[in-house]
DNA sequence: AATGAATGAGTTTTCATTCAT
DNA sequence: CATGAATGAAAACTCATTCAT
């Protein structure tokens, strides 16, 4: 038992460490000597739990991504109707984010930092699109029933989606709104996207906003990298 | 004239690889070696042109805040409802995010990667607090005016905020939807985000939510890094 | 001119460094940093000039191989009768090896330190193929003409090769019998061999050779590493 | 009993796999982890047996070279003429090769491994003397009795036993040709190369030779390692 | 007797950068 | 202007070994 719990310590304290140092200064930028030090033991030392530095990261996404799975089936258990669906996605992935802010900025920055081919990458990429069914789902249902009126499904998934996610970067529990009145705005927010056609309105002259010679012209209608295989 | 122009090419080239490089694999995961082959230079050739690795992420950032700042400035000029100003900076950001993705993400997401205290980033986080004082009048006289009523409104600008700036993970032109439409549903969402009081909606259970046992927990008041100093 | 010529030294001394290493150690046991050391460089400079230790090993064998084997076919080059041709490989290989020791006992040796399933080592085993086959082939046809009469041609190949090949480990030039001797007497003792057939003499009591509790048994009719694929 | 057996049985098993790897990979080249993964036990478990991974070699190495020296001895027991022991030494050191495979490359091939100046070093080095002194008097005593003619008495003798050492390179019991008669062939080609005067027989010439610009020219002339202190 | 944890020194290799040419 | 050479520092990771349990 002293020795279980001793192991599983050394483990959780390491993945505290890795949690936070990859989600404050990324991951490639943090060095295994850096999470050593911050849990108190030689880089050898981190070796004895795990088995890479890439290991270690794909362990913390594979479980984040799990976790969140398995809550967001549980919560949509015996839901039906796509708009209660969809407020259930709005409302848990925001609350996931603004509650585990490092973890989720992990899992979703840092699919990049995963070997391109890898089975642990493909294994996380299945996870993120199985995740990503369930709003799919709960989109295209609310269409198909006419509750919903968008233009593009695809669009309204990730714009509503990167707002959820977006939660972890400025979300703080000491400020003047609490998660639930969060939660309750996006969640509004969301629907009202999802009810109304999309109302045309007059859009500022495109001519006034910057423009980057270096931007590269070629890309850009490729698929972001975070996108990489949808 | 023809060096110079030459000169101005090689330093456009790198900096079109660098935007590229740095936006898809993060600043620290690029080598100047990945540089310098993405241009077809040696190592050593790109020093003849930047002064260090850092100095041509910093002069990149700089660059896209400055234009940012200043379309914003040229559009805003005259605009004195701050409905309409909130509206126009949901729709430039947007636009910008959407036309300029790899020069946004690194803007938006490499603070980190430059030296905590050195002038180039103390530089440009003036500057982007700057552009954000644009945001915060905006609601702050909205709300002052009557006009706008919420609850917390550094919550709701970096809602909004990073609503817009997740454009660039995954606008593509040749979607269903124009980039117009985009920027008037996001208007659209803004300004009700703005004007109804929050509604409190019921909230799932948060027990239900995911727990991840590494997450650090002394952390989480902590200010966000992307927020360092604000 | 000069810029070649200094480039064209550092490589040489890295690879009269390596193969002395190399020889003398062995690789497994040599550093980069005993190789940097000796060449009077860092670790980083010898990895301007060398892909990576493995690369350098190939490389070295590599052109070791194609030298014995040019040289060989050279030599070979005319001559017909099995007998002059088995003659003709014996002072070769004997020779060459007692003139560069330390290259032919890295070619001899280090085979197993090549990653197996790598190319470089599949190469290498094909020209190490290639130059067996000028022996399999004189063997063969002094057999089929009747000039030779041998019970095993592997077995009286390969103690004839590593009759030759042994030189590298004690031949020194300032010995009482010259080069010439040398391969006079191998020659002499190879075409004896292949001459005569068996007498079987008398052999000792093989019951008081000594026996080691630990040789692993099962592996003993394996074919040595040293001859895999053959 | 129990213990004591299945203590003797742990160091057999560590052994034995002991002698395959350094064999097979050389001892550089092996850890202890292979060591203890092959025995199936922890890297702790196996100092439980050995005190260090170069005590374990020399223990290998003492063993192996005493179980020689004896074997030899007890055969030379009693023989008095020198071509008789001449062709003792031949048969025996040829069958131990041929019946000890593993034992037999790791004696020969590691000395360079122990550490210089190591006692353990040392002895193997007295041990090994002792044996080669049985050659050398053998061969003196041949040539002081008129019974042998040859030019250079050291570099026969290397020859000769690098010839029965290379056995254990190639030997497979299941070839065509059985221990005996390869002891038999070696005998015999040993006392001919003893007999008979050397005839000078044509050389090829030796300018067709391969030569390696980065052959050390300096070192041609020192004792090669596997002599040192010859 | 055997193990899991830990370590200091080591490994090969890459990094951003400089500089003589 | 541009390059090949070189470097000190650091990267991720492995080494043989120790020791409390």
């Amino acid at each position: 038992m002293d020795l279980k719990d001793r192991d599983a310590n050394a483990n959780r304290r390491i993945r505290t460490a890795a949690v936070l140092l990859f989600a404050q200064r990324g991951y490639a930028a943090t060095g295994i000597r850096d999470l050593a030090r911050a849990v108190g033991m030689t880089n050898a030392g981190v070796y004895h739990h795990v088995a890479s530095k890439e290991a270690l990261l794909a362990d913390l996404m594979r479980v984040a991504q799990r976790g969140l799975i398995d809550a967001t089936e549980r919560m949509l258990h015996g839901v039906e109707s796509p708009a209660d669906r969809l407020a259930l996605l709005i409302s848990s992935l925001t609350a996931t984010h603004a509650l585990s802010p490092m973890t989720t900025r992990v899992m979703d920055g840092e699919l990049r930092s995963l070997t391109p081919g890898s089975p642990a990458r493909d294994e996380i990429i299945a996870l993120r699109d199985a995740y990503e069914d369930h709003w799919r789902s709960a989109i295209a249902d609310g269409v198909a029933a006419g509750a919903f009126h968008i233009a593009d499904q695809r669009l309204t998934r990730l714009a509503l989606m990167s707002m959820c996610t977006g939660t972890s970067e400025w979300y703080r529990p000491d400020g003047d709104s609490s998660l639930e009145q969060v939660c309750a705005e996006f969640t509004a927010i969301g629907l009202a996207a999802v009810r109304s056609s999309v109302q045309v309105v007059a859009v500022p002259d495109l001519s006034l906003l910057p423009e980057f010679p270096w931007e590269p012209p070629d890309v850009r209608n490729d698929p972001p990298i975070a996108e990489a295989g949808r």
